[in-house]
DNA sequence: TTGTAGGCGTTATCAA
DNA sequence: TTGATAACGCCTACAA
C-alpha cells in the first residue's frame, strides 16, 4: 500500500538504517550507496512519513498557530505572513481557529500539542494560567499579548494611539470617544489605558463605550450611545465596529466625516472604499508574523541547548492611511 | 516530562491496555478499574498522544483542508464551515494555504499526507493529473471542481450565471460583459461555458474580457476594455475584480449603476457596503462546506468496508442580495 | 476482565 | 561505512 522505508530499502539491497542515512546525512554514506537508494527512494515514490519520525525523534517540523478568527482580515493576513517565513524556515504551519472561544482555544491546543514543535499564539480571550500552563508543556509565542515571561511579539499599542490621537487633534477634535471591544482582550486593555493617560495629559475629553463584540453588530448598537454624547470623533477598537457604526450613524442623519470622525484599528482590505469614509489603522502585518516566527524557531533552536531566554522587539503600530477630511499620511 | 499511557498505568495499578481500554472503551472494562484510571488520567493530565496512535491505528482524526488563498473571504468561510462541521464528526482540521501556486499545493499535500486521514481540495488550478494521483494515494474530495470520478462538491454554476443574467435582463440589459479569471481556474470555465449558452439562447450580447488575476488590480486593469466596450452591464469573475473595476469606472467619470451595473461572484464581507453600489452573487459557504465534510466522512467510513461510491448533491449558486437599481431578492 | 506481546515507520545507538 | 536493535507512545490480538 504505502511505500515505506524498507521497501526502499529491499529494492536497494541494503538496510533500513542506510536508507534513512542516505537520505538524511548523505555525506556520511558510500557515494554508490547513496545512488542506489535515492534511485530506489525516487522510482518507489518514498515520502518519510512524518508522522512515524515524529515519534521517533520528537520533532515534527510543524509549528501551530492559532487564531481567534481565521475569516478577520487582520487573522489570515498573519496567517499568510507565518507561512512564508515558517516555509522558509523549513516549518510547516497548522493554523487552528478558535471561533473566539475559550474553551475550544485550549481543547484545539491539546489536541495539537504533539503534532507541532511549538506554537504561535493568538489568544486574546483565554485566561493568564491556561497560557502559563500550555507554555509549560511546549514551547509557546504568544502573539498581540503578554502573558508573565513567555515570549511574545507586540505592537506598541501605546505609540499607535498617540499617532491616532495627534492626529484628530490636529483636525480640531477635543471630545473623543472610544469604543471598546471585548472585555477580556488584552489588546483592548492596552488602547483604552494608553487612551486614558494620553488624553488625560492633553487635556482632551475622553468618552468610553461599549464593550461591544467587534463586529458589525456590535458597532450598529453602541451608534446611539456615541450620538448622545456629542462627541466629534470616535475611535473604534477594530474596522468591523467602525462599518457598523458609520452605517447606523448615517441612518440617524449624522454625516461622517462632517459631524463626526470615525476612527478603526486593523484592516479590512476593502474599508477604504467605504462611504462615508472610514480612517483606518492598520498593523503591519507581515513583519508581525516573520517576527513571531523567528522568535519561535530561535526558542525552538535554544532548547537543543539550554539556557538563553530571548526577548521580541516591540513592534511599532502603523497609522498607513486616512480619508478624514484633512488627509495625512503616517508611517 | 510528558505524560503516557503508562504513567497513568502505573498510578492506577494497572497495565498500559488496560488504561487504553479504560479511556476508548469503558463498557469493556470493570467499573472500579475504569474509575482508578479515569481518575488518575485526570490527575496527571494525561492527553493520548494523538501522533502516536496515528501511528498505531492509521487514523489521525484530521482532515487536510487545501485552499488556495487562505485569506480570500470566500475560503476563510469555507475554512469555517469545514471546522464547524468536521468538529462536529470528531474530526480536527488542518487548513493549509498554497498561495495560490501549483508546486506548493502537490508540496502541502505530500508534507500532510500522513497527518490526516483524508484531503478536501480546493485547488482550482492544479492539473488533473496531479489531483489523480493524490486521491490515488490518499481518500479525497475536491470542492468546486471535477475530476474524472473524484468525489467532489460542487455549486451549480450553470443555475447560478442563470439567475443572474435573468436579474439583469429584468433591468432591460442586453449587451453584457463577462471579466473572466484566472485561465486555468475550473469554475472560471464553467461559468464562462453557462453564460455563452446561456446569452446565446436568449439572443443577448456577450462581450468576454480578460483573463485578469482575481484581484482589485485585475479589476482596474480591465476597466478602459470595458468601457470600449460599450456594455451597459458587467459580470465579473469574482468581487474583488468587481471592486478594482468600479473604482476604475468611477474614476473615469461613468456612473455605476446608472451607465453600467457590476455584478461580482464570491462575496466579501463588507462588498454591500461599497459606493458606488455593486451587486453581489454569493454562494452558500455554509452548507457548501458542511457538504463537503460528510462526503469525505463517508469515504472514509467506506474505506472500512469498501465496494460503496458516492457522489456529492450539486449545490445551488444562490444571488444572495442586489444593491442594483431596481433591488430583487433571489434565494 | 486483565495482562503480555507485537507492530506501526523512523531514527539513534552501538557493534561489527 | 554498514547493519542489527531498541526506542518513541499507542493500540489490538491473543492468551491467561
Amino acid at each position: 500500500m504505502t511505500v515505506t522505508i524498507r521497501d526502499v530499502a529491499r529494492l536497494a539491497g541494503v538496510s533500513a538504517s542506510s536508507v534513512c542515512r542516505a537520505l538524511a546525512t548523505p555525506d556520511k554514506v558510500r557515494a554508490a550507496t547513496r545512488d542506489r537508494v535515492q534511485q530506489a527512494a525516487a522510482q518507489l515514490g518514498y515520502h518519510p512519513n512524518r508522522v512515524a519520525r515524529g515519534l521517533s525523534t520528537g520533532r515534527t517540523g510543524n509549528l501551530g498557530l492559532v487564531v481567534p478568527d481565521i475569516a478577520n482580515p487582520f487573522f489570515s493576513g498573519v496567517v499568510k505572513a507565518v507561512q512564508n517565513r515558517a516555509h522558509e524556515c523549513d516549518f510547516s504551519v497548522l493554523p487552528a481557529d478558535t471561533d473566539e472561544d475559550v474553551a475550544t482555544e485550549i481543547e484545539l491546543i491539546h489536541t495539537l500539542t504533539k503534532q507541532v514543535d511549538g506554537f504561535l499564539l493568538c489568544a486574546p480571550r483565554a485566561g493568564d494560567e491556561d497560557l502559563r500552563s500550555v507554555s509549560g508543556d511546549i514551547p509557546v509565542v504568544m502573539l498581540n499579548r503578554r502573558v508573565g515571561r513567555i515570549p511574545s511579539v507586540i505592537f506598541d499599542n501605546a505609540d499607535g494611539v498617540r499617532q491616532v490621537i495627534t492626529h484628530l487633534v490636529a483636525l480640531r477634535h477635543r471630545r473623543i470617544a472610544y469604543v471598546a471591544g471585548p472585555k477580556t482582550s488584552w489588546v483592548n486593555h492596552e488602547r483604552a489605558r494608553a487612551l486614558r493617560t494620553l488624553t488625560a495629559s492633553m487635556g482632551l475629553e475622553l468618552v468610553e463605550a461599549g464593550n461591544v463584540s467587534p463586529t458589525y453588530v456590535g458597532g450598529v448598537a453602541v451608534a446611539d450611545v456615541l450620538l448622545a454624547a456629542s462627541v466629534t470623533a470616535v475611535i473604534a477598537y477594530n474596522d468591523m465596529i467602525a462599518l457598523g457604526l458609520i452605517s447606523q450613524i448615517t441612518a440617524r442623519g449624522v454625516r461622517v466625516p462632517q459631524d463626526i470622525s470615525v476612527v478603526g484599528f486593523d484592516d479590512i482590505p476593502t474599508a477604504d472604499l467605504v462611504n462615508p469614509p472610514l480612517t483606518t489603522v492598520s498593523q503591519p502585518k507581515e513583519r508581525f508574523g516573520r517576527t513571531a516566527v523567528d522568535l519561535l524557531v530561535d526558542v525552538l533552536g535554544d532548547r537543543e541547548r539550554p539556557g538563553s531566554s530571548r526577548r521580541a522587539a516591540p513592534m511599532q503600530l502603523v497609522v498607513r492611511k486616512t480619508t478624514a477630511p484633512n488627509p495625512k499620511e503616517f508611517s
